[in-house]
This record gives C-alpha cells, sequence and structure tokens, in this order.
DNA sequence: TATTGTTATACTCTATAACTATA
DNA sequence: TATAGTTATAGAGTATAACAATA
C-alpha cells in the first residue's frame, strides 16, 4: 500500500472522490477509455438495426464467405452458444443465410445476402467516422502506436496462456 | 467496403478466418486487448474472495473515506443502484462498514474496516505483479505512452458529452 | 469417440423506474 | 421539490453443461 494515505477524514461531504489507486492500473484506464468507445460504436451502430456484437458477426461473415457458426465463433473469441444467437438475429433480419453442406451436413456454411453486404457497406462508413471523430484528439502516429500496443498486449496474453496450457 | 473482397470461396472449409475488416477498428483491438487484461486482473483478485468490481469499489473507499455511495458511484462511473449491492457485498465480507452521518441522515459515510484495508493491500500487489506479468512485452516508457493515449481518449470522450450536452 | 449446432441455466454488469426517508 | 439509498425488472454478454445429428 502506497504511503500516500489520507488521514481519517470524518468530514468527506463533498470533497472531491479520487481514483489514483485505481489508476496504477493499466487495466483500469483501458476499462475507462474502452466504455466509450464502445458506446460511441454502439450508438453508430443502432442507426442500422444492429448492435457490436451482431456487427462484428456480420464483418467476420462478409470477409469470409461460407465459413461455419464454429469458424465465427474462433474468429470472435465467443462460445457456439452464442454464436447461435448472433446468426439467428442475422438471419432473422435477412442479413446473412444458413446453407447446408453437402461434405458435413453437421454445419452450415454462412453467407451475407446482397442486404447484408448493402448493410455492411453503410455500418462501415459510419463506423469509421464515428471513430475518427472520437480520436481526432490523437494524431495518426499515436492512433498506429496504439493499435501497435495493444496487438502486443493480445498476442502476448495468448502466447502466455498457450504456455501455460 | 473495401475492395479487398474475397470471391466467392465455395469451399472455405478449413480455411484460416480472417478478422481484418475488424482490425480497422481501435475500438476492436482494445476489446481484445481488454479481455485478456480484465481476465488476468479477475484472476489475481478472486484469490482473495472478490472481484474486479467490488475490488475497484474497495480501492475508491480506502483512498476517500467517509465517502457516500453517491460519491463512490460517481468515481467508478455505475449507477446507484449498482453501488448498494458492491457495498452491501463488502459490507458482508467485514472489509467495509456504512456509517449514519449526523449531518445528513439520508448518506451513509463509507469506510473500510482493518480487515479491508489489510486486505486491500494484498490485492493491490497481487494485481500489480500480475499486471507486470502481463504487460512485460512492453517497455516503460510503452507502457506510459499507453496509459497517456487511454486518458487522452477518455478526457475528450467526456468533454465531447459535454459538449453535445 | 469427436464435432456441429442447439437449448437451457446461471451469473455479472448495465439501465431504468419507482419507492422511502430524509433534506 | 430534490437527493441518498433501495428494490425490482429487463437486457446484454459470458460460461457451462447437456443433448441430437452427424462424422
Amino acid at each position: 500500500m502506497p504511503d500516500s494515505f489520507k488521514g481519517d477524514n470524518t468530514d468527506a461531504g463533498d470533497l472531491p472522490v479520487t481514483d489514483a489507486f485505481l489508476r496504477r492500473y493499466i487495466g483500469y484506464r483501458m476499462k475507462r477509455a474502452y466504455v466509450h468507445i464502445h458506446s460511441n460504436a454502439q450508438a453508430a451502430i443502432e442507426t442500422f438495426g444492429l448492435r457490436v456484437t451482431t456487427s462484428s458477426a456480420l464483418h467476420i461473415i462478409v470477409e469470409n464467405p461460407n465459413l461455419s457458426q464454429s469458424q465465427l465463433s474462433l474468429a470472435l473469441s465467443i462460445e457456439r452458444s452464442r454464436a447461435v444467437l448472433l446468426v439467428d438475429e442475422l438471419e432473422k433480419l435477412g442479413l446473412i443465410t444458413r446453407n447446408r453442406v453437402p461434405q458435413d451436413r453437421r454445419s452450415y456454411a454462412l453467407r451475407a445476402t446482397p442486404a447484408g453486404e448493402a448493410l455492411l457497406e453503410k455500418v462501415v462508413e459510419s463506423l469509421i467516422r464515428h471513430e475518427e471523430t472520437l480520436l481526432a484528439g490523437l494524431t495518426a502516429a499515436e492512433k498506429t502506436q496504439l493499435a501497435g500496443l495493444l496487438d502486443k498486449i493480445e498476442r502476448r496474453a495468448i502466447d502466455a496462456r498457450k504456455a501455460g496450457a
């Protein structure tokens, strides 16, 4: 525990409340930044009747035509049971289709419909614009730096988990 | 939509599934990095019978003795109704106490017990060690940079919301 | 036996509204 | 009337286990 402890402040009534202890963790700062990034993206996406999660699934399906639900789960690091619901939703919206695979009748080949591809185009445009606005305080170099640092954290975490397992 | 579209891949069967479309968003990369940071912190904290959220509340309460539940909510950017449950949990564990305030009998003054302060010391130590390990791939300069960029994003988002409201 | 998709359950976090007791 | 705390409810995300169909 740091020795910057305040004494027993019996009258903290309306003193400003600080979070310096928590600011020592990068994770805390990332959570606080991410909350804003997420709600910013959510706002952009819900204009089109989707949420961040369903939009992400649509991104992956458009990019990887004929992938299976298991592959979708892996790509998004979600459970297969969760993928079922996301695919259900996108299918009901007419944005993707589930297609039986003759070679392996257990799995589906997921494909976006023309409507799905068209909608994704609009979503992408809106998302990029929204993120550019939100991150307008960062230079291009800073954004590249940030992306690189985040990737490095993710890669190292994955490697560490593999080594541990 | 980028023109890097793949053709109709009728046999995507076991091709690697990519997420390049999503990697264009800093938010996506941040989410992926944060998932690991969060579970790393969770693992450190649950050794002591807490979760990330309750641990955060304990941090704030130890740092700001006699704060109210409303102040706690503000500090953590959570709803007051959520703070009730976190405080309930910490109180049941004997880590903090709710104390009536004579000047305003509506509110409580939250204070950590000696047990709460002692436990937080151990939690902090473990959290710092865990985060250092997870972020061992980053130099000290990179960590400082990352923290600064995250703060900048948060501050700008808050300012933008204020300006918009 | 193992895998794909599915259903069901439970837990956490979030968001909202309504209520009480105080002010 | 406004605020502090509380209760209740609903939605979203996550984690887990079990099951049917297929491999």
